[in-house]
DNA sequence: GCGACAG
DNA sequence: ATCTTGTCGC
Protein backbone atom coordinates (compact mmCIF):
# COMPACT_ATOMS: atom_id res chain seq x y z
CA UNK A 1 0.00 0.00 0.00
CA UNK A 2 1.34 3.23 -0.91
CA UNK A 3 1.42 5.94 1.49
CA UNK A 4 -1.30 8.94 0.46
CA UNK A 5 0.53 12.63 0.19
CA UNK A 6 -0.05 14.91 2.30
CA UNK A 7 -2.72 17.79 1.75
CA UNK A 8 -2.48 21.31 2.00
CA UNK A 9 -4.55 22.94 4.96
CA UNK A 10 -6.38 25.24 2.22
CA UNK A 11 -8.12 27.18 5.43
CA UNK A 12 -5.05 28.02 6.54
CA UNK A 13 -4.07 29.01 2.63
CA UNK A 14 -7.10 31.16 2.36
CA UNK A 15 -6.37 32.87 5.44
CA UNK A 16 -2.88 34.11 4.33
CA UNK A 17 -4.46 35.56 0.71
CA UNK A 18 -7.21 36.87 2.65
CA UNK A 19 -4.64 38.99 4.82
CA UNK A 20 -2.98 40.10 1.95
CA UNK A 21 -5.98 42.11 0.62
CA UNK A 22 -4.67 45.91 1.64
CA UNK A 23 -7.00 48.41 3.26
CA UNK A 24 -9.25 50.25 0.49
CA UNK A 25 -9.01 46.89 -1.87
CA UNK A 26 -11.18 44.19 -2.75
CA UNK A 27 -11.24 40.66 -4.17
CA UNK A 28 -13.99 38.10 -5.11
CA UNK A 29 -14.37 34.25 -4.28
CA UNK A 30 -13.52 33.38 -7.73
CA UNK A 31 -10.22 35.55 -7.63
CA UNK A 32 -9.34 34.03 -4.55
CA UNK A 33 -10.39 30.41 -5.92
CA UNK A 34 -7.83 31.10 -8.58
CA UNK A 35 -4.88 32.04 -6.11
CA UNK A 36 -5.61 28.38 -4.52
CA UNK A 37 -5.27 27.21 -7.63
CA UNK A 38 -8.50 26.25 -9.59
CA UNK A 39 -11.62 28.19 -10.04
CA UNK A 40 -13.50 25.04 -8.94
CA UNK A 41 -12.90 26.07 -5.10
CA UNK A 42 -14.78 29.34 -5.59
CA UNK A 43 -18.38 27.76 -3.55
CA UNK A 44 -16.17 26.85 -1.29
CA UNK A 45 -14.16 30.13 -0.35
CA UNK A 46 -18.16 31.61 -0.29
CA UNK A 47 -18.95 28.84 2.65
CA UNK A 48 -15.79 29.32 4.18
CA UNK A 49 -16.24 33.29 4.36
CA UNK A 50 -19.47 32.48 5.83
CA UNK A 51 -18.82 30.13 8.53
CA UNK A 52 -15.26 30.97 9.46
CA UNK A 53 -13.70 31.82 13.01
CA UNK A 54 -14.28 35.51 12.42
CA UNK A 55 -12.79 38.11 14.45
CA UNK A 56 -12.07 42.14 14.14
CA UNK A 57 -8.62 41.67 12.39
CA UNK A 58 -9.72 39.75 9.52
CA UNK A 59 -10.50 41.36 6.02
CA UNK A 60 -13.48 39.34 5.00
CA UNK A 61 -15.45 42.44 4.40
CA UNK A 62 -12.86 42.41 1.36
CA UNK A 63 -14.72 40.06 -0.46
CA UNK A 64 -17.27 40.82 -2.80
CA UNK A 65 -19.42 39.57 -5.65
CA UNK A 66 -17.97 39.30 -8.88
CA UNK A 67 -19.48 42.25 -10.42
CA UNK A 68 -18.96 44.53 -7.23
CA UNK A 69 -22.09 43.96 -5.69
CA UNK A 70 -21.55 43.32 -1.80
CA UNK A 71 -22.75 40.03 -1.54
CA UNK A 72 -22.94 38.30 1.73
CA UNK A 73 -20.99 38.91 5.31
CA UNK A 74 -20.60 36.68 8.41
CA UNK A 75 -21.45 39.68 10.58
CA UNK A 76 -24.04 42.24 9.84
CA UNK A 77 -24.29 43.25 6.75
CA UNK A 78 -24.52 47.49 7.84
CA UNK A 79 -20.87 46.72 9.29
CA UNK A 80 -18.96 44.98 5.97
CA UNK A 81 -20.71 48.57 4.26
CA UNK A 82 -18.69 50.87 7.21
CA UNK A 83 -15.64 48.94 7.33
CA UNK A 84 -14.83 49.14 3.36
CA UNK A 85 -16.21 53.11 3.51
CA UNK A 86 -13.54 53.50 6.36
CA UNK A 87 -11.22 51.77 4.18
CA UNK A 88 -11.89 54.92 1.58
CA UNK A 89 -14.03 52.38 -0.53
CA UNK A 90 -17.51 54.34 -2.20
CA UNK A 91 -19.70 52.51 -3.71
CA UNK A 92 -21.48 53.51 -7.25
CA UNK A 93 -25.21 52.07 -7.39
CA UNK A 94 -24.29 49.55 -4.53
CA UNK A 95 -21.22 48.50 -6.17
CA UNK A 96 -17.59 48.08 -5.75
CA UNK A 97 -16.10 49.31 -8.78
CA UNK A 98 -13.23 46.64 -9.30
CA UNK A 99 -11.56 48.46 -12.26
CA UNK A 100 -10.83 50.94 -9.50
CA UNK A 101 -10.57 48.88 -6.16
CA UNK A 102 -9.78 45.17 -7.30
CA UNK A 103 -7.08 43.60 -5.99
CA UNK A 104 -5.03 40.49 -7.73
CA UNK A 105 -1.29 40.68 -7.06
CA UNK A 106 -1.76 37.64 -4.63
CA UNK A 107 1.47 35.62 -3.68
CA UNK A 108 0.52 32.05 -3.79
CA UNK A 109 1.81 28.96 -4.10
CA UNK A 110 -1.20 27.64 -6.08
CA UNK A 111 -1.95 24.52 -3.96
CA UNK A 112 -5.03 23.18 -5.72
CA UNK A 113 -2.77 23.38 -8.97
CA UNK A 114 -0.08 21.23 -7.39
CA UNK A 115 -2.60 18.36 -6.34
CA UNK A 116 -4.05 19.12 -9.62
CA UNK A 117 -0.20 18.44 -11.16
CA UNK A 118 -0.36 15.34 -8.71
CA UNK A 119 -3.38 13.68 -10.58
CA UNK A 120 -2.04 14.11 -13.89
CA UNK A 121 0.82 11.84 -12.69
CA UNK A 122 -1.34 9.39 -11.22
CA UNK A 123 -3.64 9.20 -14.32
CA UNK A 124 0.03 7.95 -15.86
CA UNK A 125 -0.79 4.85 -13.70
CA UNK A 126 -3.84 3.88 -14.06
CA UNK A 127 -3.90 0.28 -15.89
CA UNK A 128 -6.75 -0.34 -18.15
CA UNK A 129 -6.20 -4.09 -18.81
CA UNK A 130 -9.04 -5.96 -17.53
CA UNK A 131 -8.34 -9.07 -15.22
CA UNK A 132 -8.24 -13.01 -16.59
CA UNK A 133 -11.03 -13.85 -14.67
CA UNK A 134 -14.77 -12.87 -13.02
CA UNK A 135 -14.26 -12.08 -9.25
CA UNK A 136 -15.91 -14.06 -6.33
CA UNK A 137 -16.30 -11.31 -4.33
CA UNK A 138 -17.16 -7.75 -4.77
CA UNK A 139 -16.58 -4.70 -1.99
CA UNK A 140 -18.69 -1.31 -1.70
CA UNK A 141 -16.95 1.87 -0.25
CA UNK A 142 -18.83 4.80 0.90
CA UNK A 143 -18.57 7.80 2.69
CA UNK A 144 -20.91 10.02 5.18
CA UNK A 145 -20.38 12.83 7.34
CA UNK A 146 -21.91 13.11 10.97
CA UNK A 147 -20.34 16.68 11.08
CA UNK A 148 -18.28 19.59 9.13
CA UNK A 149 -15.17 18.06 10.90
CA UNK A 150 -15.69 13.70 10.77
CA UNK A 151 -16.30 11.26 7.85
CA UNK A 152 -16.99 7.64 8.25
CA UNK A 153 -16.70 5.09 5.66
CA UNK A 154 -17.95 1.91 5.54
CA UNK A 155 -16.56 -1.29 3.27
CA UNK A 156 -18.99 -3.62 2.47
CA UNK A 157 -17.85 -7.63 1.31
CA UNK A 158 -20.49 -8.83 -0.95
CA UNK A 159 -20.62 -12.57 -2.47
CA UNK A 160 -20.61 -12.31 -6.46
CA UNK A 161 -22.70 -15.26 -7.18
CA UNK A 162 -25.39 -14.14 -4.67
CA UNK A 163 -24.55 -10.46 -3.98
CA UNK A 164 -25.71 -11.11 -0.21
CA UNK A 165 -24.11 -9.06 2.49
CA UNK A 166 -21.40 -11.58 3.64
CA UNK A 167 -19.38 -8.52 5.88
CA UNK A 168 -18.71 -5.15 6.67
CA UNK A 169 -16.64 -2.57 8.66
CA UNK A 170 -17.24 1.00 9.44
CA UNK A 171 -14.40 3.79 10.85
CA UNK A 172 -15.10 6.94 11.61
CA UNK A 173 -11.85 9.80 11.50
CA UNK A 174 -11.59 13.42 11.39
CA UNK A 175 -11.45 15.46 8.14
CA UNK A 176 -9.96 18.29 7.19
CA UNK A 177 -9.95 18.97 3.09
CA UNK A 178 -12.92 20.41 1.85
CA UNK A 179 -15.08 19.10 -0.73
CA UNK A 180 -14.10 20.47 -4.25
CA UNK A 181 -15.08 19.43 -7.48
CA UNK A 182 -12.58 17.09 -9.10
CA UNK A 183 -10.32 17.03 -5.65
CA UNK A 184 -12.37 14.86 -4.14
CA UNK A 185 -9.94 12.09 -3.76
CA UNK A 186 -7.88 14.33 -1.35
CA UNK A 187 -10.80 14.82 1.32
CA UNK A 188 -12.22 11.19 1.17
CA UNK A 189 -9.29 8.57 0.11
CA UNK A 190 -7.83 8.55 4.16
CA UNK A 191 -10.57 7.72 5.70
CA UNK A 192 -11.67 5.12 2.93
CA UNK A 193 -7.79 3.51 2.93
CA UNK A 194 -7.91 3.40 6.82
CA UNK A 195 -11.27 1.10 6.23
CA UNK A 196 -9.71 -1.22 3.91
CA UNK A 197 -6.84 -1.75 6.33
CA UNK A 198 -9.07 -3.09 8.48
CA UNK A 199 -10.90 -5.65 6.20
CA UNK A 200 -7.11 -6.33 4.52
CA UNK A 201 -6.12 -7.40 8.76
CA UNK A 202 -9.24 -8.97 8.56
CA UNK A 203 -8.59 -11.55 5.54
CA UNK A 204 -12.15 -9.92 4.12
CA UNK A 205 -10.11 -8.22 1.08
CA UNK A 206 -12.55 -8.53 -2.27
CA UNK A 207 -10.99 -8.96 -5.47
CA UNK A 208 -12.67 -6.08 -6.66
CA UNK A 209 -13.81 -3.06 -5.21
CA UNK A 210 -16.38 -0.36 -6.38
CA UNK A 211 -16.12 3.05 -5.00
CA UNK A 212 -19.11 5.76 -5.04
CA UNK A 213 -17.16 8.20 -7.27
CA UNK A 214 -16.27 8.68 -10.70
CA UNK A 215 -12.75 6.29 -12.07
CA UNK A 216 -10.96 7.90 -15.44
CA UNK A 217 -14.08 9.62 -16.03
CA UNK A 218 -12.51 12.77 -14.81
CA UNK A 219 -11.62 16.21 -15.94
CA UNK A 220 -8.08 14.34 -15.22
CA UNK A 221 -8.75 10.71 -16.01
CA UNK A 222 -7.82 10.64 -12.17
CA UNK A 223 -11.15 10.11 -10.05
CA UNK A 224 -10.85 8.85 -6.69
CA UNK A 225 -11.39 5.24 -7.86
CA UNK A 226 -8.55 5.30 -9.85
CA UNK A 227 -7.03 6.98 -7.18
CA UNK A 228 -7.79 4.58 -4.92
CA UNK A 229 -6.87 1.90 -7.11
CA UNK A 230 -3.63 3.15 -7.94
CA UNK A 231 -2.55 3.75 -4.76
CA UNK A 232 -3.59 0.50 -2.99
CA UNK A 233 -3.19 -1.64 -5.63
CA UNK A 234 -6.57 -3.09 -5.92
CA UNK A 235 -8.76 -3.58 -8.63
CA UNK A 236 -11.44 -0.57 -8.80
CA UNK A 237 -14.39 0.29 -10.49
CA UNK A 238 -15.91 3.86 -10.19
CA UNK A 239 -19.40 4.36 -10.07
CA UNK A 240 -21.68 7.39 -9.37
CA UNK A 241 -25.37 8.84 -9.55
CA UNK A 242 -24.62 12.14 -11.55
CA UNK A 243 -22.08 12.75 -14.13
CA UNK A 244 -19.16 14.36 -13.61
CA UNK A 245 -18.04 15.60 -16.98
CA UNK A 246 -18.16 14.36 -20.39
CA UNK A 247 -21.27 14.05 -22.39
CA UNK A 248 -23.97 11.43 -23.11
CA UNK A 249 -27.82 10.67 -23.72
CA UNK A 250 -29.83 9.37 -21.61
CA UNK A 251 -32.94 10.19 -23.07
CA UNK A 252 -35.14 6.97 -23.30
CA UNK A 253 -32.69 3.99 -22.02
CA UNK A 254 -34.56 0.61 -21.56
CA UNK A 255 -33.42 -1.61 -18.57
CA UNK A 256 -30.49 -3.31 -18.52
CA UNK A 257 -29.07 -1.13 -21.53
CA UNK A 258 -25.69 1.21 -21.82
CA UNK A 259 -24.82 4.40 -23.55
CA UNK A 260 -21.15 5.83 -24.01
CA UNK A 261 -19.70 8.97 -21.87
CA UNK A 262 -17.67 10.53 -24.07
CA UNK A 263 -15.21 13.51 -22.75
CA UNK A 264 -12.78 15.07 -25.41
CA UNK A 265 -13.26 12.61 -27.80
CA UNK A 266 -12.85 9.32 -25.97
CA UNK A 267 -15.46 7.30 -24.05
CA UNK A 268 -14.36 6.90 -20.60
CA UNK A 269 -17.19 5.66 -18.90
CA UNK A 270 -20.91 4.49 -19.42
CA UNK A 271 -24.63 5.48 -18.66
CA UNK A 272 -26.47 2.34 -17.37
CA UNK A 273 -30.31 1.79 -16.52
CA UNK A 274 -30.39 -0.47 -13.92
CA UNK A 275 -33.29 0.03 -12.16
CA UNK A 276 -37.14 -0.32 -13.36
CA UNK A 277 -38.11 2.27 -10.82
CA UNK A 278 -35.75 4.86 -11.89
CA UNK A 279 -35.25 6.08 -15.07
CA UNK A 280 -32.16 7.74 -14.24
CA UNK A 281 -29.29 5.89 -15.09
CA UNK A 282 -25.86 5.15 -13.25
CA UNK A 283 -22.45 6.56 -14.62
CA UNK A 284 -19.72 3.75 -14.47
CA UNK A 285 -16.12 3.95 -15.48
CA UNK A 286 -12.53 2.33 -14.78
CA UNK A 287 -11.04 3.12 -11.62
CA UNK A 288 -7.75 0.70 -12.14
CA UNK A 289 -6.40 -2.46 -13.86
CA UNK A 290 -10.02 -3.04 -15.54
CA UNK A 291 -11.31 -1.80 -18.93
CA UNK A 292 -15.25 -0.59 -19.51
CA UNK A 293 -16.60 -3.87 -20.59
CA UNK A 294 -15.29 -5.89 -16.86
CA UNK A 295 -16.70 -2.87 -14.98
CA UNK A 296 -20.41 -3.49 -16.65
CA UNK A 297 -19.94 -6.77 -16.14
CA UNK A 298 -19.09 -7.01 -12.10
CA UNK A 299 -21.66 -4.10 -11.60
CA UNK A 300 -24.14 -6.01 -13.50
CA UNK A 301 -23.68 -9.19 -11.98
CA UNK A 302 -24.32 -7.78 -7.97
CA UNK A 303 -27.75 -5.84 -9.61
CA UNK A 304 -30.50 -6.77 -7.53
CA UNK A 305 -33.45 -4.36 -8.65
CA UNK A 306 -31.88 -1.30 -6.83
CA UNK A 307 -30.57 1.43 -8.70
CA UNK A 308 -27.22 0.86 -7.30
CA UNK A 309 -25.19 -2.36 -6.84
CA UNK A 310 -25.82 -4.56 -3.54
CA UNK A 311 -22.14 -3.70 -2.10
CA UNK A 312 -22.68 -0.19 -2.77
CA UNK A 313 -26.12 0.09 -1.62
CA UNK A 314 -24.89 -1.62 1.99
CA UNK A 315 -21.84 0.51 2.04
CA UNK A 316 -23.85 3.76 1.44
CA UNK A 317 -26.27 2.74 4.08
CA UNK A 318 -24.10 1.56 6.64
CA UNK A 319 -22.24 4.58 6.96
CA UNK A 320 -25.55 6.90 6.85
CA UNK A 321 -26.20 4.64 9.73
CA UNK A 322 -23.03 5.34 11.48
CA UNK A 323 -23.47 8.96 10.49
CA UNK A 324 -26.44 9.44 12.40
C1' DG B 1 -28.89 32.99 -21.39
C1' DC B 2 -24.71 30.27 -20.11
C1' DG B 3 -21.70 27.46 -17.56
C1' DA B 4 -21.16 23.85 -14.41
C1' DC B 5 -21.90 19.24 -13.24
C1' DA B 6 -18.63 13.20 -8.43
C1' DG B 7 -19.30 13.31 -2.74
C1' DA C 1 -22.78 14.98 1.10
C1' DT C 2 -26.35 17.40 4.40
C1' DC C 3 -30.61 20.07 5.63
C1' DT C 4 -35.94 18.65 5.63
C1' DT C 5 -42.31 17.02 4.90
C1' DG C 6 -45.14 15.64 2.56
C1' DT C 7 -46.47 13.13 -1.29
C1' DC C 8 -47.15 9.99 -5.21
C1' DG C 9 -47.14 5.27 -6.71
C1' DC C 10 -46.51 0.24 -6.60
Amino acid sequence: MEKLPPVPDLRVHLRELLAQVPPGRVTTCMELAQALGSRQAARWVGHFLLHHEHNRQCACHRVVRAEGELGGYIGRLEEKIERLAAEGIVLEQGRVPLERFGYRDFQTRHPLLRLRRLQLRLANRVVLCPPANLPQSLAGVDVAYPSEYEAVASYALVDAQTAQLRWSVTVRQKIVFPYITSFLGFRELPVLVAAIEQARRAGQLAEVLLVDGSGVLHQRHAGIASHLGVLTGLTTVGVTKKLLCGNVDIAGMDLGTARDVVHEGQVVGIALRTSPRSKRPIFISPGHKCDLRFCQTVVQMVLRGRRLPEPLYWADRLCRQAAK
